[in-house]
DNA sequence: CTGAGTTTGCTGCAACTTTCAGCAAAGTTG
DNA sequence: CAACTTTGCTGAAAGTTGCAGCAAACTCAG
């Protein structure tokens, strides 16, 4: 059994708090979550079999509970529960380094390799680099105010957590909407991303050099 | 075969601008393109075998460039160089729509399931974060240095499109600093990371709503 | 000038993750 | 009560990761 990576982690932290079958982890992680540790949902089914494999978790099968049943003769799903072991597993994580933010950014890629596309391709390329920002940011405004409004939300005990990673949530997205601006308005002369001979000379390479030496060591 | 990943279009990317060895593309993969398109080392020797199955480059095996050689009898390389079914994919890629830039961090899902982790265990992880984002800015403004004063580096006529990345990567980094420093001020007065049964009711977690929403709105 | 370590240039393989289609039971609606 | 939607998943193929490992070339001390 390889070493578990922070996706075990995160349903275990889920599990630590009560049980859950299969399609509620799924449907949690696919919320919020995921703008911090995103995976398929396929994923979400096959990760609580491998804690499982590991004696982190337990499954059962159960109907559906009695209270929300209209009928008899329910469809079974599959509930997990943490275990012990898991709950020792997810103690000494938090004593093990953690890795470093991991980040895939296909829209500065087609920036930087902007060769072959015409210049309104390079344009909408960052327009819509900053409308998915824009958006992002007003689902977590959402969330905040959602949270704020009534105190009594999904994980009572762990609000002020998830209060703090809605801070940097909408950070992110407002770095990612300032970049975009910032370079559409830098790029406002140009006519073809890779057009003259003497790019190398542009005065705006050196511009934006300088801006990132300059932002970059501001303040250290 | 199936769809094509950023992977493959980076790959094409470098490629349209001159030949390379398998060795030297997982080189120049692994520096700098790194932070914003990340793979293991591994995935640069598959990916450009890919390319080659799909006609879109072709590899050819080469003796070491006899201007370097030594000796007679080098070992052999695999060079790729693109196709013009390549050039036509990478055209084709610049208009087609763009992933939502994707980020995995770990610290963060360890803040927001900080049960079972002890203060210490808490404020270490926002410290590493701060520390991880500080000698990454650092790393970047290192490049742009290097660029500014050399305007031959390696690829001169991408200068300027590299520059805006890495105008983006110090501002990236820097909102991990400024949310580590913040956050281990937001919290100084805990002394357990889930503590007091009305932990839904702390006033830093309104804070830190209020917060998100002020600064997620600013502006907008 | 030799042999011991280092760098170059990859490959093999097992485990994990993604992609995508699909299916059957329960619930909902006209 | 038939048709559609939602719930709750599974199968299979392909892509990716992580790690070990290997052989040719190079480099440097003795």
């Amino acid at each position: 059994m390889a070493k578990h990576k922070p996706t075990s982690y995160l349903i275990l932290g889920l599990l630590a708090h009560r049980d859950w079958t299969a399609y509620e982890l799924a449907e949690q992680l696919s919320i919020g979550i995921d703008s911090l540790w995103s995976r398929v949902s396929r994923q979400y089914y096959n990760a609580p079999k491998r804690l499982v494999q590991e004696g982190w978790a337990a499954a059962r099968q159960e109907v559906i509970a009695a209270d929300k049943a209209p009928g008899a003769g329910r469809r079974m799903r599959t509930v997990y529960s943490i275990t012990d072991a898991g709950r020792a597993a997810l103690r000494d994580w938090h004593g093990t380094p953690t890795e470093a933010p991991m980040l895939q950014f296909e829209g500065m890629i087609r920036m930087m390799f902007a060769d072959g596309a015409t210049i309104e391709q390079f344009r909408d390329n960052l327009r819509s680099m900053g409308d998915q920002a824009r958006s992002s940011r007003a689902e977590f405004v959402g969330y905040a105010s959602a949270i704020l409004a009534n105190p009594d939300t999904i994980y009572p005990e762990r609000r002020h957590l998830f209060a703090m990673a809605n801070v940097y949530c909408v950070e992110h997205f407002r770095t990612i909407e300032d970049f975009a601006a910032w370079a559409l308005d830098h790029t406002e002369a140009w006519t073809d991303p890779m057009a003259a001979a003497d790019l190398a000379h542009r005065p705006e390479a050196d511009d934006a050099l300088r801006l990132a030496i300059r932002n970059g060591t501001r303040g250290s």
